[in-house]
DNA sequence: GCTTGCCTGGACCATGTGGTCCTAAGCACC
DNA sequence: GGTGCTTAGGACCACATGGTCCAGGCAAGC
């Protein structure tokens, strides 16, 4: 994760503090929120020490940028394990529910990790904003390339279009977060959902291939 | 909507005043965000003083939860024009239009008064948050009263669901006008926003009616 | 017109917060 | 074991920011 920005020499143990510091950041900026997050605070929560903070990060911003590539990337890897291998509509499906099921493990809190640094960074950081938007474009791809490889597969109509599907989904993920997060109840993220994949399945060669829970 | 919150006498000058802060406040969290806006930004594009906002309002966290029902209330009556006699899928498409057209002329910036409080304090004050809660469940209200009276108006099959279907609507709302903030680009708002009236079409009883567009 | 009490201006304060700096310890390489 | 880097600790600083206070202005009811 830690990629050292300039050609520095850095040690195992630096990169070690470099990412303790990034977890901590990761950790309660996703509670607090960007702003809300004093340096203090991390600086306690990863047991290091302000020269270190300085020492690995010019200043608040630059580390808040790391933080939003830090948290692409997870968010990404997460994603890709997820939807690598996407070839079917039951396969969204588990996509689906996990991410239900790991936003109702804190009954809705929170969000994402991305959505919640968007509306709080994107006009107050035009390159943090500018990196979010690129996650997730990169994260519409991969949903859209799975829904590619079941259009080529024969599963989904010609007329389907993957991107704007992938769109449509992502937003319905987003805004269900959202909604989710404001309710402290999973379902409005469920329901959105549920209306996303519906609208895919109405895509499918055959529509009722199988239930969409 | 300055609703003075206890029996004090107050003037009409001193309304004047209170909506003045609000209406700055307003203004201002919503391009830098509510943390990052301070008093001393509110109280200078408001032309009052210090003394003022803290005769209105008891401290910073009382004037943001008076900021949210003021943000509330406009939110709603302005939707309440614009869906209180929604009785067709095209009124929906015009309602779609204005929310898109409004949010394309800042390029797809700033996103949604309610929605981009709503992350950053849902977390932080519970009492903000049950009121922006509430809030999109009115507005939500104002959806699914209208596709009620579609589908007691024969126009919707007997098997929609109104209140999914609005809270559906509601959460492809918000997560386009969040990738259309990241994105700082309408396209995916739109995008999001004709996915779920496709989804709300395929309930027409003639699913054919009228383009989505 | 005078008293009452809301309304206003702005100086002032305490403190939280981002940021600096100096010193010393660890570590790698010679 | 010496040299020169990185890593670490933590005191310290400047200042923005939330919040207080008081003196005076203004309006309304008597």
């Amino acid at each position: 994760m830690a990629a050292p920005t300039n050609r520095r020499r850095i040690s195992q143990r630096g990169i070690a503090t470099r990412d303790r510091i990034l977890e901590a950041a990761n950790r309660l900026m996703l509670v607090r929120g960007v702003n809300a997050t004093t340096l203090d605070d991390i600086r306690e929560a990863s047991q290091t020490s302000k020269s270190q903070l300085y020492h690995h990060f010019a200043d608040k911003q630059e580390l808040v940028r790391a933080l939003v590539r830090y948290r692409g990337a997870l968010v990404l890897q997460r994603e890709r394990a997820g939807l690598e291998r996407l070839r079917s509509f039951s396969g969204l499906v588990r996509w689906r529910n996990a991410l239900v099921q790991a936003n109702s493990l804190n009954n809705g809190k929170y969000g994402c990790g991305l959505g919640s640094m968007t509306l709080e960074l994107s006009d107050q950081d035009e390159q943090a904003r500018s990196a979010l938007s690129e996650t997730f474009a990169a994260w519409e791809r991969l949903i859209s390339d799975g829904l590619h490889r079941m259009r080529d597969g024969g599963l989904l109509r010609q007329d389907a279009d993957p991107e704007k599907l992938a769109t449509g989904l992502m937003a319905a993920l987003q805004g269900g977060y959202l909604l989710a997060n404001a309710a402290h109840d999973v379902a409005p993220m469920e329901v959105a959902l549920d209306m996303a994949l519906e609208h895919i399945k109405s895509f499918l060669v055959q529509p009722s291939e199988e239930p969409t829970r």
